[in-house]
Order: structure tokens, then sequence, then C-alpha cells
RNA sequence: GGGCGAUUAGCUCAGUUGGUUCAGAGCACCUCGUUUACACCGAGGGGGUCGGGGGUUCGAAUCCCUCAUCGCCCACCA
């Protein structure tokens, strides 16, 4: 078979995902094996890759593909989230460049819009996912909205109204006038925003007298209902019981006092408008005001809003300030930084307003979420999450679920009369007519009823995820369920730490009573070099699909993966792939190198590649084990670091080089064979993380019956480790580079033979002599005791080594050389002897440590002796 | 405003309970090299007073205090 001189990523990435596909290996079914099982943080049914999903579905990928090679019954759960508000808002947009309004049009009308979307763009994401390598069960893969999904939905809505932890309430809200739909305080994000700082004053009833508020929000004074002081306030006293005049409005409003009002901000006077502040609702509550609201769900003026009526709410802001100038109310005008509110899914300003919504209660169901993160049962990765965690549950807040869209699950509560309690909630109309017969006697007929407009927040089936993709919701006892339930690891951005991650907790403890994971991987957030994040409007983010033809999915993933310890961001840039893409054609030239060699049985396996297979035997237990705990501990890049130095240092640049025949002989069988199974290994180590050249590389290694593959292979098993034999190497690998830094220094072709005299050796590593005559080019290698005049000398470690020169060497180089190594030896020795004539360290340091000293003294002194009688050679 | 976390080589990061093997890795950089897998390469090399200051200790990148800078989360100051 041909074997291309170039790697050619983008067909063999292609071929061998299908040959995947073809023989089910992602597929699971549950048997006698231990699960590891995996759930995707659904993406947006209607998204696109981006590098965010990239990164987050590498790393699902490396664990999911280690775990299969373990001997784990593997379990990659794909699936799309129906993303309600972002959904709707992109079919809303469609719609609109068709030339109508949402409204124009039914709710049944505007969901086959919605679904005709789904189904034209959903899937989108997972096929690019395929593409990436993601090893999931295809078949399993699953829809927030599917009919099953639904269906747990709603019986989970239903319980916990059954429960009373569900409940209707007229509160305050973040109002999104964009998408024209409530968000929750989560879905709000707070930015830093330059404004002003206005100062108004309104008239005192009957007198000529004004008071002053400062506001930052003009527009809304037309929704005020009284100005409140601080009780404790001297300066206001003679406000008491007075009344003010709203200017424009014209309308009379009361002064009163509430001890809420910071005497030190602003005026000290506060305007009060409880339709649309948190707090002034709050005061407005205790003191029974009136609440006046003055927008339309769009955010403009309604007609309490006066000859504003229509404008938008910025728009009123300025031309309400020169109306205000006009009538003389308008004090001054302040630059103000403050903290907006804004929406998530559409970056529209919040405007919080007064309306009716259905709450989730969570005081009591986030507590065993709680006390599991704080105890590890489940464990967030890095672990510095914790604190937050613990913060947000701590405070955690009851869970506005109710949105004012049409996409998602309707909730499935039955109005029978306009009271706020007079509705059922149950799962089917003819359900709710029973229902309500029973609650009320009433006998109605099915079209008597309405069910309610809002659908659920979406994060209301995604909280469910990790039951309901196994159906645990519906069907508790089901084999799915029972065998891949609790999860292994979810591996999601800390953004949605609490959005999703706590709330899957909390559904977890609730509906099965037990974890929905082990781990939480956080992984950090992708950024391009500047450090911005990317983003489509910022245009930075580079297209992951051209990235994955350019580099092959193998180089982006290692890409990826090499800068990316869990919770830090990503600083991205291409230039990484490049490295990724370099390495698997640095294993495709390793490759070809085993490949092309001529094997003859003839021949009897050479003393250098028996040590060397010892060798490399040994330090594939030591990189086994490191990688055993890398992974443990979720330090993925951390084992690709050291997958990728095995392949590239001790694989590529040792290991072959010292089994490799001399040029156009051939190797011996035995080697070769060895060979072959060291290459097994290493693309056995690298498949999770470039699971598509080491599956063409091991298919292209040795004959392979149909049905084979690497994929399903089993990890290598760790042996018993000779930590000597590789400390020996090391030692080894000192000594030859001493060897090439020689040769450099003075200019020695690499072809020029060389002998080696080696002084007072332990001859701890004379079974590696081999090795340092093949890859130092070294003629003989000789033992002596005394040292050897006219050679260039270097030193490992405490022995010394010379290399005597054809040539004359150059005196004054050696002796500078052999000087500055001295005053070095010197120094050291001094800083030792300090240490140890100080009583205080020899009696309070452990005895080894000081033992450890005394060696290290012995060792300088015995090294400043040899250099010294080098000196005394040289100079002589 | 409150809390959390960071600050180690040009960049991205390791550095477990203070003490052999502690100042490391990868990339980048410099020098040399087109010989028989690979220039997407090989060989060799340079580079950090571990953010500043103080303290504890025989001994501190590591523990404590303080300052500075950066990041994240939470929070209703109009």
């Amino acid at each position: 078979m041909k074997i291309p001189s170039k790697y050619n990523p983008v067909n063999v990435e292609t071929k061998w995902y299908n040959y995947w596909m073809e023989n089910e290996y992602f597929h699971s079914t549950p048997d006698d094996r231990e699960p590891y099982t995996i759930v995707i943080p659904p993406p947006n049914v209607t998204g696109v890759l981006h590098m965010g999903h990239m990164l987050n579905n590498t790393i699902q990928d490396v664990l999911i593909r280690r775990a299969r090679m373990k001997g784990f019954n593997a379990c990659w759960v794909p699936g799309t989230d129906h993303a309600s508000i972002a959904t709707e808002a992109k079919v809303v947009a469609k719609l609109k460049e068709e030339g109508f309004d949402k409204l124009d049009i039914s709710r049944d009308e505007f969901l086959e819009h919605a679904w005709d979307w789904t189904h034209k763009h959903g899937g989108i994401i997972l096929e690019q996912l395929k593409k990436l390598g993601a090893s999931c069960d295809w078949k399993r893969t699953k829809f927030t909205m599917d009919d099953d999904m639904s269906e747990s939905v709603t019986k989970v809505f239903i319980d916990l109204y059954n429960k009373g932890l569900i409940y209707r309430g007229y509160r305050m809200v973040n109002w999104d006038p964009e998408a024209k739909t409530t968000v929750s305080d989560e879905e709000v994000i707070h930015i830093e925003k330059q404004g002003k700082l206005y100062y108004l004053r309104y008239q005192i009833e009957g007198e000529e007298n004004f008071v002053t508020i400062a506001t930052t929000r003009p527009e809304t004074i037309l929704g005020d209902t009284a100005v409140c002081i601080n009780p404790n306030d001297d300066r206001f006293k003679h406000l008491r019981g007075k009344k003010v005049i709203v200017p424009i409005a014209n309308r009379i409003i009361s002064i009163i006092e509430d001890e809420y009002v910071d005497m030190e901000f602003g005026t000290g006077c506060l305007k009060i408008t409880p339709a649309h502040d948190p707090n002034d609702k709050e005061i407005g509550d205790k003191h029974e005001l009136e609440v006046i609201d003055i927008f339309n769900d769009d955010a403009t003026l309604n007609s309490n809003g006066l000859h504003y009526q229509g404008k938008d709410r910025f728009v009123v802001r300025k031309e309400i300030i020169k109306e205000l100038e006009s009538l003389d109310s308008l004090i001054k005008v302040e630059d103000y930084q403050n903290k907006i509110g804004t929406s998530e899914r559409t970056g529209a300003i919040i405007e919080p307003k007064v309306s009716i919504q259905w709450f989730l209660k969570m005081k009591d169901l986030s507590e065993p979420a709680l006390k599991s993160v704080m105890e590890d049962e489940v464990k967030l990765v890095p672990e510095k999450f914790k604190n937050t965690y613990r913060h947000w549950m701590e405070n955690v807040r009851d869970w506005n679920i109710s949105r004012q869209l049409w996409w998602g699950h309707r909730i499935p509560a039955f109005y029978y009369g306009d009271g706020p309690n007079d509705f059922v909630v149950s799962t089917t109309l003819e359900e709710a007519v029973i229902l309500v017969k029973d609650k009320t006697g009433k006998d109605l007929k099915a079209s008597d009823l309405k069910q309610e407009e809002d659908v659920l927040d979406t994060w209301f089936s995604s909280w469910l995820w990790p039951i309901s993709v196994f159906d645990g919701i519906r069907n508790p006892e089901n084999n799915d369920i029972k065998y891949y339930y609790p999860t292994r690891d979810l591996v999601t951005a800390p953004e949605i730490l609490f959005f999703w991650v706590a709330r899957m907790i909390i559904a977890g403890y609730e509906y099965m009573g037990e974890k929905p994971f082990s781990k939480v991987y956080l992984t950090g957030i992708v950024r391009d070099k500047l450090g911005r994040k990317m983003s489509k409007s910022l245009g930075n983010s580079p297209d992951p699909i051209g990235l994955m033809n350019k580099y092959g999915a193998d180089g982006v993933r290692v890409g990826m993966l090499l800068t990316s310890p869990a919770g830090n961001d990503l600083p991205f840039e291409e230039e990484l792939c490049e490295q990724g893409r370099n390495f698997s054609n640095k294993i495709w030239n390793a490759f070809r190198l085993v490949n092309g060699w001529e094997v003859s049985k003839e021949i009897e396996q050479p003393k250098s590649a028996k040590q060397a297979i010892k060798w490399f035997d040994a330090k594939l237990v030591k990189v086994l084990e490191d990688l055993e705990k890398s992974y443990e501990d979720y330090r993925i890049s951390e084992a690709l670091m050291i997958t990728y130095k095995f392949i590239w240092d001790d694989f590529s640049s040792w290991y072959l080089e010292m089994v490799k025949p001399a040029y156009q002989s051939p190797i011996d069988a035995k080697t070769y064979e060895q060979t072959l199974d060291n290459f097994e290994k290493i693309v056995k180590i690298l498949h999770p993380f470039m699971p598509f050249i080491s599956e063409e590389i091991w298919q292209l290694l040795r004959k392979r019956t149909t049905k084979e593959a690497l994929i399903i292979s089993s990890w290598p098993k760790l042996e018993n480790e000779n930590k000597n034999l590789v400390k020996q190497f090391e030692f080894t690998t000192g000594i030859i580079g001493g060897i090439r830094k020689i040769r450099k220094d003075k200019n020695i072709p690499n072809k020029d033979q060389l002998e080696l005299y080696i002084l007072n050796n332990e001859r701890l590593n004379n079974d590696f002599d081999v090795i340092i005559q093949k890859l130092g080019n070294i003629s003989t290698i000789k033992y002596v005791d005394e040292k050897v005049n006219g050679a260039n000398s270097f030193r490992v470690k405490s022995n010394e080594y010379f290399i005597p020169m054809s040539e004359n060497i150059n005196i004054e180089e050696e002796i500078e050389k052999l000087e500055s190594e001295l005053k070095y030896a010197e120094g050291f020795l001094r800083s030792v002897q300090k240490k140890l004539e100080n009583e205080r360290f020899v009696n309070n340091a452990p005895e080894q440590v000081i033992i450890n000293e005394r060696k290290k003294e012995a060792d300088a002194l015995a090294k400043i002796t040899t250099i010294n009688e080098s000196l005394k050679g040289l100079k002589k």
C-alpha cells in the first residue's frame, strides 16, 4: 500500500468517522460493564458551532473515548435545546424580513413557522460536531421539545405545583422590551454605563417652595406616586405631611418617610415610582402607594405618559428633559456612572415591570443540592467555583419560570375564571375539566377553559436533561435510567453554573433522589488574542469548520486543549492549531519511517535495540501513571502535554533513533515487531486527543480484520515500573547531550567517530553504553582512573567525561570554561557549608534534609577537586 | 458596596503537605544544520531577584500581614 508522504487529514477523518458510525461503535446499550455516561450540554437547536462548543465537546470526547478504551460502557448522549427566547427571536426576525409581525398571526401559525425553522436549522450543529469527531451515541439524540421530553416537563410542573412549590405572583420582574417577555435575574447582565443624574424640583403644594430630587430616569416621573425622605433627616423636617406636585403630570403626591433613603446620596429626597423600580415597589407596598405603569410592553409610553404616549422611553428621556428645563424644573445635570441591566439574549435594556408571573420556591429544593456540592458529592473542577456556588445557593431566590413567549412548553394551567386563583393545573384539557368540577363543583365544557398563554423558561426543561434523556421522569424504573444514571461528567461553561448546573443538581435530588453527575468540568471562555470574548458582533471568532479543513479536526482539537486548564479562559490563536497540525505530521512521519523498514529474519537483534525497548517499556509505565493522575484530576491539558512529549521526544527522538537500522540496512524482525507494539501503544494513548490519525495509523500498522478498530481497543496495561531504568536513561541522554555539545562547539561533524573516556564512573549506566555509542557516534568507551589531558571534558552530575581530540584543543577556552565551572561549584559549596555550620539548621531540620546537604557538600568538594586537577593539567 | 480568585521566562501555564531531584514545561526566540521519517524538521543555546514591601522560620514561589494591578461572581443606592 502506498503511504502518502504528506498526511491529509480531511479524507482520513471522513473515512474513519463513517467507519465508526457504520459499526455503531458509539452506540451503547446497558450491559454488565460499568457505565460511563456523559450528557451533552444541549446547544441551541438553531445554533451553529462556535469555538466554545469546540472546546467543550472536545473535552467530552476525550473523556468518553478514554473511558471506552478503559473498558467502560461509554455513552455520550447528544441533543439540542429549544432555547425558547433565542429561537423565538430568530423566528420573529425571519417573519419580519418576510414583512409581517408575530402578532399578525395566530399562536399555532407562529409555532408552525418555529417548527419549520427548527427542522431546517436544527441538527446543523450536530453535523458539525461529527466533523470534530464527537463520538456521541447519535441514536439517542434528544430535543428538549420532543414529545416525551415535553411530557416530562409537564409532569414535573404539575408535581411541583401539587407540592405547593409553584405559585403565581404579582411581582416585579425583569422585562425585556425587545423580546417582550420576562427574563430571570440570572439572564440580566449588568453593564457599567456612563449616564446622567438629573436634579429635578417639585413644587410643594400650596407653597412657593420646592423639593429637589435626583434621578437617572427622568421619564419615570410620570409614574411617581410619592416623594420619600429619611425620617432622621433634620434638613427636611418641614416637609413632613406635605404634598408636592409632579411637574408635567401635575399630579399631587405625598411626601412619605422611610429609612431606606440614603441621606448622603443625591439630595436626600427620593422619588418613588413603584411600577418601575424594585425598591420603589417595596416602599410603595409598605406605604400602600398607587402603582402607575407608564410603559407598554415594547417600552414605549402608554396613556399614562400623556403627550409622550407612543414614544420610546429613551426618546422621551431626551424630550422630557427639555420640557422640564422649560418649566424651570431642571436644576442641574451631573455625569453619573451606573450599572444598567441588559438582557442576556437580546441586549435590550431591561425594564423593571410589575406583572403576574409563575414562580418556583427554591429555598427547600436547593438544600440537598448545596450540601452535595459542599461535600464534594458533586465535585466542581476547578474547585474555586464551590465558593460562588455556595454564595448563590445560600441566597437563592424564587425562580420566575414563566415567559411571555410562544415557543416553548406551554404552562399546563387552565383558567375557568378571571380571579387570580381561578385555574387548575393538569396534563390535559379533559382532565382539567374534571379538576375544575372537583374544585368548584362547576360543570364546565372544555371550551370554557382557557390554557395559560405563557410558556416555561427554557431552563425548566434543561434542568431535567440528565434524567429526561433516559426517560427517567415518566418512567423511573426503565432500564436506561437505572443503568446510566447518575452520569459521570458534565462539561460546561461557568456562565451557566446557576442557570443550569445548580438546577440540574436540584432536580436530580428531587426526582431521582441522587446527584445527576459526579464531576462538573467548567471550561473557560474562548477569547481572542486581545483577550476579548469571541462574538459574532466583533467578528473575531474563527470559523471552526474552516479551521478543521485547514488543520484537521485532530489538529484543532489539540490546538484547543494545549492551553486550557479547567476554569481558565482560552486565549485562542490559530498558531495553536498549527502546533496541532505539526504534531500530526510528526506522528505521520514517524509512521512512515517504521513503515518503510525492510525486515529481515536473518539478523540478530542488536544490543542497542534491546536496551531501547527495555527502556521504552519502563518509560511507558511512568507515562501511563502520570496520565492516570492527570486524567483523574481532570487536567486534560496536562495529559495532552504528557502524551505530546512522550510521542515527540521519547518515542520519535529517542526510541526510534535508537532502534533505527543503519542506512539501507534491514531491521531485525524482533525489533520490528516490538516497535510495532510500541507504536500501537502510543496511538492508543493518543487516541482520545487525536482520534482520527491514531485510528489511521493503527489500521495501517498491522493487518486488521474487519470490525477491528482502535476506538474499541483497550488502553495499555500498567505493568510494574522500573524507576531505576528511567533514571539511568536520563543520565545517558545527559551524556549524549554533552557529546553533541562538544561536537557543536568544536565543529566536529556527526559522522566523525569519537572516543569517550569516563572517569570515576560507578558504571551505573554500563548497559546504555551501546546507546551512547550509537547516538553519539562513539567508537570506544573507556573507563579511566585519571584525568585525560588534551581532551574536552564535560560533566553529568558528578561524573566527568573526556573526549580526546586528534587536533590540539584550545587550551585557553578550556581553562576559561573550567574556571567558570569552578567558580560556580565553589559558590554552591559555600552556600551549603553555611547552612551546615548553622547550628539551628542542624538541630531543627529533619535528618534526611541534613544528609542530603552533606551529600551535596561532598559532591561539590569532589567536583572542585576534579576541576582543579584538570586545570593543573592544562596549565602545565 | 460585598465576596472569591489570580499575579512565576516574550506568551500560555505547572509547581501537591515550606527543605534533596526547585525555579520547570510547551510555544516563541537565538545559533548551527538540506546525511539516509519529518525544515510542519534536527541538534544545541539564551531567558525569570516567582507583582512590591514587611513578617514568621535555621530555611519561603510555597505560611501570615500589607500595598498595587487584573479578573470573576453577587448586590436595588435613586
